[in-house]
DNA sequence: CGTACCGTTGAGGTGAGTCAAAGTAAGTGG
DNA sequence: CCACTTACTTTGACTCACCTCAACGGTACG
């Protein structure tokens, strides 16, 4: 039965991945930045499932503009992004290009089509250089199979992380730009933000201005409009990719407090 | 260990719930319309298992306008809509309601939240009479860390759904209403759609005009304005909630057809 | 026979898209 | 080190799809 269920063992060990993947060495993802680890650290492992999780993992490098995967190619297994920023994104009803998440350090990737058992329905492209792991499907099916804490802290992490991805890309999509701008520069900060010594807060944002128009659903004209007001404003200051927030709380009140002037409308 | 994980095994096996639910007479999910059914079926349970299943799971029905479960509510296990017709909805920035997710017959709700061992974010009310099945989270826990099988189908058919709705909830948010209607209509013709004595399609629309814009993230009015410019191409004929489409094809080539004069952009 | 809500239509306003152009930064090669 | 190219960013002017507001007809219901 399980057999029948795995489409294709074949295809689905990671041997027809092209040739830069190698195994990886040590994988017992205590690699700080894997996304499993969180899954992996207190399943109590027999040896022999250690052994195939650190053979079967690959191990690769990919340069800026290096494809991860495409859309339509067979989910071949769990990608791990351990370093480096990659950008997904599906051609849209117009063809063009739509961006719609961007992963870095200890993201997973490609779940969905793996658990789904479909073929890849969007591209995961390199923004910088990235270093990223592989766990084939054989793999990652023998472990949630064999331990059912495993799978659940799996499919915990994944639900959760895909429960905040949505505030931004599903729940806010119909709210002005100048709100969904907002609130993209919080998850920055959340991920990408220090504290300098002036106490203010700093990000470097990983992507370009058409990228985060185009997760945020607008246009590249309409993100620098939103950073000049928010810089007329006094609520950041923007040098290229680097932003500064002198007060995080007066900036983040606007997303935050509309609720208080809000429509109260009902479905 | 599965203890620490399950984090409240009191709330979490239906017995506090609301009382009108009662427990599924012979739930083997032999029932026509049951979402689980299709992961159960081939699956060797035990008959320990079997009995589990069946006294655990609870049926209720729900008056039109009854709330399944609201937002913010702990996520006690999982909802099967068997009949009826139920619409996901949140409170968005500005306290209006948003809907998100029309459910009906077989459809699995509240995965992500039980999963994730979050509340939910979305409040599930019946549009019309419902009946509604629920699966207890010990009881989907028990399943799933018993039989791979059971888990693997489970999540694989929760990522088949997700990954049907994404295409217009998220991948078509930023299309015109004319496109987001169509492509609305087709999946409502998808699954409600009958065709009649001339060689018509008829579809029951079964929700009103106001939930329809709020799915499509756009106002009753622009929904109004999209229905008049279809009856005026002669694309589809609506009266009411009834909708005929005298030529399928015609109607969905207007979507199907865009790519070909896209703007093939890139990010 | 009101009252209430849904659905449609019109008039008018506006946020954001489009188009075009200028400014800026990052290479590249001589 | 400086021209030159190329790509990214910003700004302004214009346009338009959709929203807002308001009015009106239809239907359900007490």
């Amino acid at each position: 039965m399980a057999q029948k269920i795995m489409s294709d063992q074949a295809s689905a060990n990671g041997d027809e991945l092209e040739r830069p993947w190698r195994v990886g060495p040590t994988i017992t993802c205590a690699h700080i930045g894997c996304g499993l680890q969180s899954c992996i650290r207190d399943v109590p492992f027999r040896t022999a499932d250690t052994t195939i999780l650190e053979r079967s993992t690959l191990v690769r490098n990919f340069e800026r503009g290096e494809k991860i995967f495409s859309e339509g190619d067979a989910a071949a297994g769990l990608y791990c992004v351990r370093s480096g920023v990659a950008l997904l994104s599906y051609k849209d009803a117009f063809r063009a290009d739509k961006a719609v998440r961007m992963v870095g350090s200890g993201d997973l990737v490609g779940s969905r089509s793996l658990f789904a058992e479909e073929p890849h329905v969007t591209t995961a492209e390199a923004l910088t250089g990235c270093h990223v792991c592989f766990f084939p499907k054989t793999t990652i099916v023998r472990l949630t199979d064999t331990y059912p804490l495993f799978s659940r802290l799996l499919f915990r992490k994944l639900a959760r992380d895909r429960g905040s991805r949505n505030v931004l890309f599903i729940r806010e999509q119909h709210l002005p730009i100048r709100f969904r701008f907002i609130h993209f520069l919080r998850m920055m900060e959340k991920r990408y933000g220090v504290t300098n010594g002036n106490g203010n807060v700093c990000v470097k944002l990983p992507i370009m201005r058409r990228q985060i128009a185009s997760l945020l659903s607008a246009r590249p004209e309409s993100v620098a409009r939103a950073i000049t007001e928010l810089e007329r404003e006094g609520l950041a200051i923007f040098d290229g990719r680097d932003v500064t927030i002198p007060d995080s709380n007066a900036l983040y009140r606007i997303i935050d407090e509309a609720a208080a002037v809000g429509t109260h409308e009902k479905v």
